[in-house]
RNA sequence: GCCGCGUUGGUCAAUCGGUUAAGACGCAUCCCUUUCACGGAUGAAUGACGGGUUCGAUUCCCGUACGCGGUACCA
């Protein structure tokens, strides 16, 4: 028993997303961070966040901090991160770097790794010079290294005289020449690769910084990751990783592997980009992202006008699905029925139209009172300033099941707040006439006579004066709907007068009378 | 070029050798509603191709085609 519980805690699920922060987080990204946080709480485990910061280059200021947010808005936060803190703390890896060197040069002590001295202008030469048309990129291989300056060709004697020296150099993995590399993908099953089609990548550059491969492999031993999941595309680079694991002493404890499919454009195929958002016209980011460098800016899915629980969910059901045949699921409900075994193999394209169904599902299913303060906010940013929220609760309920987007509530409802200042005569005028005058003339007698202000009075008055004047009901209620909400849309038109109260109906029929008799 | 991974309606997809091949989005028609929606009903639309294995293949195997990914001192 001692021992079961032993085990147990041992193989305690840890899994991380390891984003580099070099722009807006894209889709894809949000829906590998969703399935390590599924598979980390399903088995009651942890999720870690990770920055890969490693390319000096590439480093985008802000691009952290806004990754954060996003997880944060999309309820995902990790167990452990750069601000969260944690036991296997830093979890930079630009703050990890001396780590790094030590373990590669063990690597070239144990002859599974080498220095390698060439210049990117020698590299670049290799590379031209064995181009061919069979071989368009010649890589540096188990066939070439020995043509290349290294610790491999170079005696013992110069290697230390360059390193003293100072020269520039790398640490290369040396792979073997004709081995096979096999393990088994969580999604996709067994895979296997033959070194002999892979190159010797570079581990450490020659700043001092470990490349992906290098890094990813010592940052998930230290981090005692259990499953590692990642995009399809680290897919060839994978034998790398697994013979890392192994040179390293750790092929134990290497974490199991699961290698996600992609999402793709669209339109024809290929992994779906932002510049395919910006063509299409539709959100690729989760949040609003501006490049400080560039000032090009992303409108985000949150922006946009999508509720985070939509978005999640979308996500999710984005290459897996419990088999029910259910689409709507809370967090909490993915939590309880993901599986990586149910995730597909083959990518799917991005539907933005069934996208936006998933967010009209949650928008019409949403009490009012959760989608409150985001109605607001939409509302104010359009000059509507809000002082009663049992109103816009009400309102809300009206008109929650006409809204895709969450900006769709300001068009849906901005007549409950302002007057409408265009109305859609066209609508009405070519069966307007005198007798409907009249009748929206004394219409409006009978209002203001009535004391209890409720829908069904309104009707009850409206239509008892139409039979009167031996007009057909419905003939009216289009002109009603037009002079208060402005056109052809909204909610039961008696509801809306009830909302509005007397005086504002009084006035919308006034002016609505005078616009008619214009035009 | 080479290596790897994929391939069920327009899209997301179920099926784990035997089904009239689910369901959802979108689309069309109808009902409800004298607005717009919601809701309801109906319909059109699918196993890339060729070989095997099998009594029986969408399902297993092998080819081919096509697509994608990788082929960096980027992740």
């Amino acid at each position: 028993m001692k021992l079961f519980i032993f085990a147990a805690m041992s193989t305690k699920v840890r899994v991380r997303f390891a984003p580099s922060p070099t722009g807006g987080l894209h889709l894809g990204g949000v829906r590998t961070v969703l399935y390590n946080y599924l598979f980390a709480r399903h088995h009651g485990g942890e999720f870690v966040l990770r920055i890969e910061d490693t390319d000096q280059a590439r480093f985008v200021p802000g691009a952290e901090e806004y990754i954060l947010e996003c997880l944060r808005w999309c309820g995902l936060e990790p167990d452990e991160s750069p601000v969260h803190g944690g036991p296997f703390a830093p979890y930079r890896q630009s703050e990890r770097k001396e780590i790094y060197r030590e373990y590669a040069e063990k690597l070239v002590a144990s002859g599974r790794a080498y220095y390698a001295f060439d210049t990117p202008e020698e590299l670049e030469a290799m590379r031209s010079t064995y181009k061919s048309e069979e071989n368009p990129s010649p890589q540096y291989d188990h066939r070439l290294r020995g043509k290349m300056k290294n610790s491999l060709t170079l005696g013992e004697s110069e290697v230390k005289k360059l390193i003293a020296d100072g020269v520039p150099h790398v640490i290369r993995i040396n792979l073997p020449e004709n081995e096979t590399v096999s393990f088994t993908d969580m999604i996709r099953g067994e895979v296997s690769f033959n070194t002999a089609t892979v190159d010797d990548k570079v581990l450490l550059k020659h700043d001092g910084m470990p490349t992906y491969h290098l890094a990813v492999v010592v940052d998930d031993y230290q981090m005692k990751i259990t499953h590692a999941f990642r995009g399809e595309e680290w897919l060839p680079s994978a034998p790398v990783h697994i013979l890392l694991w192994d040179y390293l002493g750790w092929k134990e404890s290497m974490p199991q592997w699961a290698h996600l499919p992609l999402i793709l454009k669209p339109d024809g195929n290929g992994k779906l980009s932002k510049r395919d958002g910006d063509r299409l016209g539709f959100p690729v980011f989760a949040m609003n992202w501006k490049d400080p460098r560039s000032n090009d800016f992303t409108q985000g899915f949150r922006e946009r006008g999508f509720l985070p629980e939509a978005f999640v969910n979308l996500l999710a059901l984005l290459g897996w699905n419990d088999g029910s045949g259910t689409e709507i699921f809370t967090l909490e409900e993915l939590t309880a029925r993901f599986s990586m075994d149910r995730v597909h193999k083959g990518g799917a394209k991005f539907d933005y139209e069934k996208a936006k169904w998933f967010n009209h599902e949650w928008i019409k299913h949403a009490p009012a009172e959760r989608l409150l303060p985001d109605v607001k906010k939409v509302l104010e940013q359009n000059n509507i300033s809000v002082a009663d929220d049992s109103y816009v609760v009400r309102v809300i309920d009206m008109v929650k099941e006409r809204c895709t987007l969450l900006t769709d509530f300001y068009e849906q409802s901005a007549f409950f707040f302002n007057t409408p200042s265009t109305l859609e005569t066209g609508a009405v005028l070519p069966k307007w006439n005198a007798d409907k005058e009249v009748f929206f003339r004394e219409l409006t007698g009978r209002l203001d006579a009535l004391t209890d202000w409720s829908a069904a009075e309104i009707e009850t008055a409206f239509k008892s004066l139409a039979a009167e004047k031996n007009i057909k009901v419905g003939e009216l209620q289009l002109p009603f709907r037009i002079m208060l909400v402005g056109g052809k849309f909204g909610p039961a038109v008696f509801e809306i007068a009830s909302m509005i109260g007397a005086g504002e109906t009084v006035k919308r029929i006034n002016a609505g009378l005078q616009q008619l008799a214009v035009s």
